[in-house]
RNA sequence: GUUACUUGUCGUA
């Protein structure tokens, strides 16, 4: 049986969940009985293909075969049911898991309150933090993080940075994460002068900004209309070997197409093509709806037609 | 032996 769940699992993660549910019928066929850690491969592997039916399927079979839920278990289902928006009915198997005497750990309800968060639902996800301190559990920064995330979504900066000084008071540092989103938070506001200072910040730190950072500083420029300040930061990030793909790009992009500076926008749409992974949905939505903006409906239908041919998904 | 939660661009009715 294990060495079963380990092939499985293999398949699951090589993106071949169909085979490795053939596997599992196999071993069932040699007697050998899918045990719980056989369901959780196989329910997960369903989710990461993105399938919750069929996930869901494989959880009812499991029940069917007598066998009872876990601790991982529910996370895979729960996480998945917040990715697809369900999030009453992630609550309900949460509270499913608590009645059925599974102790909660950090993940679950950091996944819960990620869940919440991502539904516009603050209320309910501070409710939630309250409810792991009265399980024992402390918010850890990551719990922090979507907080602060959820916040910032909300345009509410002042009880974001309010939130990283109570990261202090509770022994918790910062990382880049933390960073990151306060940075994109002050950039998505136009505060793009903060946000380099935080970033100088973050350094002073010892925390290395990543490529999050720097593209969150790109795109505050960019809001700023400063584009040359922009494209330094493009460079700057080359000569530090940090891979600049094509979201940094289609933000520059789009900024070139918004100013009607074709000729510059074209040219770099150019050398984007010869990095070769850099044109993706994102940049020919941005050219789209350029053209459509402009009414240049022929040379968007002609585009459009170019999305159908490269199979990219027209979104 | 299986699950591992949070961050960046357009869009999301």
């Amino acid at each position: 049986t294990v060495a079963y769940n380990v092939l499985i699992n293999g398949f699951c993660l090589d993106g071949n969940v169909g085979y490795a549910l053939k596997l599992c019928g196999q071993m069932i066929k040699q007697g050998l009985a899918p045990d719980i850690i056989t369901y959780n491969t196989l329910i997960n592997g369903f989710c990461g293909d993105g399938d919750l039916q069929k996930a869901c399927w494989i959880y009812d079979g499991m029940l069917g075969a007598g066998l009872v839920p876990d601790l991982i278990s529910y996370k895979i289902l729960i996480r998945e049911l917040c990715k697809h928006r369900y999030i009453k009915k992630a609550n309900t198997y949460f509270q499913q898991m608590l009645g059925s005497n599974i102790i909660p750990d950090h993940f679950v309800f950091n996944i819960l309150i990620d869940g919440y968060i991502k539904e516009g639902n603050m209320m309910e996800a501070l409710r939630l933090c309250d409810k792991m301190v009265a399980f024992g559990l402390v918010p850890n920064v990551i719990t922090y993080n979507a907080l602060i995330h959820g916040h910032a979504k909300e345009g509410n900066l002042q009880e974001a940075f309010r939130l990283k000084h109570e990261m202090f008071v509770y022994g918790l540092i910062p990382d880049v994460v933390t960073y990151n989103l306060l940075i994109n938070g002050l950039c998505k506001h136009g505060y793009i002068l903060e946000a380099s200072g935080l970033c100088d910040e973050m350094i002073s730190k010892g925390i290395v900004p990543d490529k999050f950072t720097y593209t969150e500083l790109i795109f505050g420029h960019c809001k700023r209309q400063k584009i040359d300040k922009a494209c330094e930061i493009l460079i700057m990030m080359q000569k530090k070997g940090l891979c600049v793909d094509n979201i940094a790009c289609n933000i520059v992009f789009r900024t070139l197409c918004k100013r009607k500076k074709t000729e510059e926008a074209h040219k770099l749409l150019e050398r984007m093509k010869k990095n070769d992974l850099c044109v993706d949905n994102v940049t020919y939505n941005i050219l789209l709806t350029g053209y459509l903006k402009e009414d240049k409906l022929q040379q968007a239908r002609k585009l459009f037609e170019e999305m159908a041919v490269k199979e990219t998904h027209a979104s």
